[in-house]
DNA sequence: CGCTACATTGACCTTGCTCAAGATTAGTGG
DNA sequence: CCACTAATCTTGAGCAAGGTCAATGTAGCG
């Protein structure tokens, strides 16, 4: 795990066979849409598309009705919202698990593109609507997911309105460091990075400049060591302080 | 409603009879609670406690659990986030018509309290659950607003990681003025701002002396006129593009 | 009238942005 | 395997938007 990167495991990963992704499709989708008993599982099974995307690949974007949902199997997405003149607001990150298409019910679009290589479980947003309107255990657990990332987004306004450049490249990585550990079942000190600065930057309202001096300076302070794709914690509670202070 | 201020209306509503808040109530839990069969509406009246609240109280805060769940008669309540330090975001003002507990599933919790006297429709959070999980199209409108939420969390990040003071600003005017217009019924050019500068500062991430400046250089500009509670739109086009840029 | 809370204004300073130049890394074709 | 190119990252110097600190103004209220 410290000399393959995650973003390596992952391109592996989207390489492997189609019968193989589809188990993990059935797994990812069943673990996302939560207690759902065995027929629903099959009904929800039979709506399941499985994809994959190269790096860089528009999944939404801001202009076009959305036609789609997906359920990410490897690889990591970007969400993000792009003003007329340019300026880019990343509004998160969909790891493997994570369902894309809860914020598009309204008119409201985004952007999704890839970062790395992507595997995921596509579903006809009309046919994943209507089954979730048939079966109300999914809807409650589709709830539950709004209702969470509801939370996740404003603690992240938290982040946006009143924190430093430090405050928000720490808990930016004591972040994505709790989530990877969720996904592969163990706690690592090598926090993979598969974004580049510009997108750390673009999520944490900051320049590339100034990302990219607040993880030196880090380094430089013993906080932590930069590696290819990532960086490794060598002062955890520091940084952690850092985090939630 | 120029002379008139809507956060003195708000406060006169507030001294209205149990009777006529009781009606006031049922008429916004039907609203917010979406295209329920009659018997279904039946069962939510039961639940509910009509409250008052003067100015200042407060109805969630970080620490303990919530126990209720609302929806706002009259009035306005501003939802935050403290920091251990002091530093308050504030995430959202819920205005009548609005639902107070959406953000809450989760261990997440944030403070709420009310900017002026409020009225409102108290429901245990539990029973209110209960309701919702034996009601699917009811579970169904609750899932609506989260999304709906959710999607305007997303478009706050912007305005937080992305705009000027300027913008934001102006970006918040606008929205306040439609969302009055919903409730009122008319789209007003005089908007009211029951909030006080403070306030406005930490839901914009800036600071009190940046809000005041910037809204009294638009007076200069002669974009807006500062009234009490509020402020009078003159050149909305003007206003409008600073908005959306 | 005087107290308190809130808003405004000014002077100054700091953080983070802008602009520009190198350094690294990754990708490509010979 | 290496040279060349393009993309990404780092670093520095200067600047400006917005923050800080402090003083003054204003409105509501007992």
């Amino acid at each position: 795990m410290d000399q393959t990167t995650t973003a390596a495991i992952l391109r592996d990963h989207v390489a492997c066979e189609c019968a193989d992704m589809c188990r993990h499709c059935e797994t990812r989708a069943l673990s996302v849409c939560g207690p759902l008993e065995s027929d629903d599982f099959l009904g929800l099974q039979r709506l399941n598309h499985p994809v994959t995307f190269p790096a860089r690949a528009v999944l939404f974007n801001q202009e076009s009705p959305v036609r789609h949902v997906f359920t990410i199997v490897h690889g990591v997405v970007r969400l993000y919202k792009l003003l007329p003149d340019g300026r880019r607001q990343i509004v998160g990150f969909a790891l493997p698990g994570d369902f894309l298409g809860l914020a598009l019910a309204d008119g409201y679009g985004f952007c999704a593109d890839s970062v790395t290589a992507v595997s995921a479980c596509r579903f006809s947003r009309d046919h994943f609507a209507d089954f979730a309107d048939r079966h109300p255990a999914m809807l409650r657990r589709l709830h539950d997911m709004a209702t969470h990332e509801l939370a996740l987004a404003q603690q992240q306004m938290v982040l946006l309105g009143r924190r430093d450049a430090e405050e928000k490249i720490a808990s930016f990585l004591i972040v994505l460091q709790k989530r990877w550990a969720r996904i592969t079942g163990k706690i690592s000190v090598t926090i993979d990075l598969p974004m580049g600065r510009q997108d750390i930057a673009d999520f944490l309202g900051l320049t590339i400049e100034t990302v990219s001096r607040t993880l030196n300076r880090m380094a430089r302070d013993r906080l932590l060591v930069i590696v290819p794709d990532g960086v490794r914690v060598l002062d955890a509670p520091r940084l952690e302080s850092l985090a939630s202070a």
